[in-house]
DNA sequence: TTGAAAAATTAACAGTGTTAAGTAATTTTA
DNA sequence: TAAAATTACTTAACACTGTTAATTTTTCAA
């Protein structure tokens, strides 16, 4: 059956040009300009169109988020080589941090929205795969530093939870103006490489 | 004159009929239902009369965020017998969890909706009194821990930043349904508490 | 070529924030 | 007291939003 076949291979291709067009819209001109009309209008098909290959615009989202975690997971790269758990643990924050604040749009759907977490929960296959690697990566750091007696010890799963929730919360804070009227813009980045510098610092088990 | 006078507070009635009628819809319906047509319904005006008193929707919600704030504040009563610096901070981090974590609608204007900020920024007298008291309140139990030898040392604004850091992070996870798919819900309250106990243990001066 | 299935469209619903222009009420002035 | 000016408020509309039902067009097999 090379006909079914085919056919399947447009759906998927349209599929394409919408997720292209949604992610030019995105990285463009932000969040809020992904309207399902101005998808349409550069697929060159009608806006109900859209919702033949996606059940609605958080689905879009969630498939946006995704490469939000394919970038992110490439700047992570350059952690392969860090043997001290506890200098790799930092660098990973450091990414993270980096991260957030040059993509912020990014950030917004990987961690702050609901919408792709929305789509997520109606899907088959739900579980947050992307979430659960990062998770993942980050516990087995945290494990190895504490097996290694360089970090001050606690339930894994809960010391994660907190470097992440710190890493996050620097982030979500910066790109959502809670700093600015706290600190001088130029001073920001650098008081938050400031505060991951004395977790880890303070975690770590000093003498 | 006694007239303008009487025109003047006529005029903060209405207002207070707004902020009113937008609060009660938060309260009951959420942010995303608090619209101007709704808030005109409840005060029986037009939709466009709520513009002749306030300047926008975000501005509206700014008045919103600073009620939270006032409940944040109500919540943090209990520490001022706490003796103990870093038991101060503890009960501090309790007190800011439970709070995001029961009133996520308050938590989305106080610390991650855009709309409050940018009403802000557009005001004349454009400081964040709220955000800039409690991190001073933050800084000073901070340093006096750090002072009295309780607390591994750094710069206390950069230490305050990250002690925010974690707990927002830890709530807006939560409350943006990010630990849902990693972590079994009615364990995320004990897991963040666990957290926040972990980054307490780890920068007190342990011997 | 006909008929069924699939793909795409038109038109509409039910909303959103916001503004320009016009009306009604009130107060001030002559 | 009547006219003018100011203030308060409303109507109507703009330019959007996501989404759905109904309809048309296209494609493909019998």
């Amino acid at each position: 059956m090379g006909i079914t076949e085919r056919k399947e291979k447009q759906k998927l291709e349209i599929r394409k040009m919408i997720l292209d067009a949604s992610m030019k819209l995105f990285i463009e001109e932000g969040y809020d300009h992904v309207t399902i009309r101005k998808i349409a209008d550069i697929i060159e098909y009608s806006p109900t169109t859209v919702y033949l290959y996606f059940k609605d615009k958080d689905e879009i989202f969630y498939h946006l988020h995704e490469q939000g975690f394919a970038r992110l997971t490439e700047l992570n790269q350059n952690l392969a080589g860090i043997e001290n758990p506890m200098l790799r643990l930092y660098k990973m924050g450091e990414n993270y941090l980096e991260f957030g604040l040059k993509n912020p749009e990014y950030y917004d759907i990987m961690f702050i929205q609901h919408g792709p977490m929305k789509a997520l929960m109606e899907r088959e296959e739900c579980d947050w795969t992307y979430g659960d690697t990062a998770l993942s990566v980050l516990k087995a750091t945290i494990d190895e530093a504490m097996q290694k007696g360089m970090m001050y010890k606690g339930n894994v799963e809960a010391v994660a939870m907190g470097v992440w929730g710190l890493v996050h919360g620097l982030v979500s804070l910066a790109i959502r103006d809670r700093f600015d009227k706290l600190v001088p813009a130029e001073q920001i980045p650098g008081m938050i490489e400031q505060a991951l510098n004395w977790l880890v610092s303070a975690a770590g088990n000093r003498v």
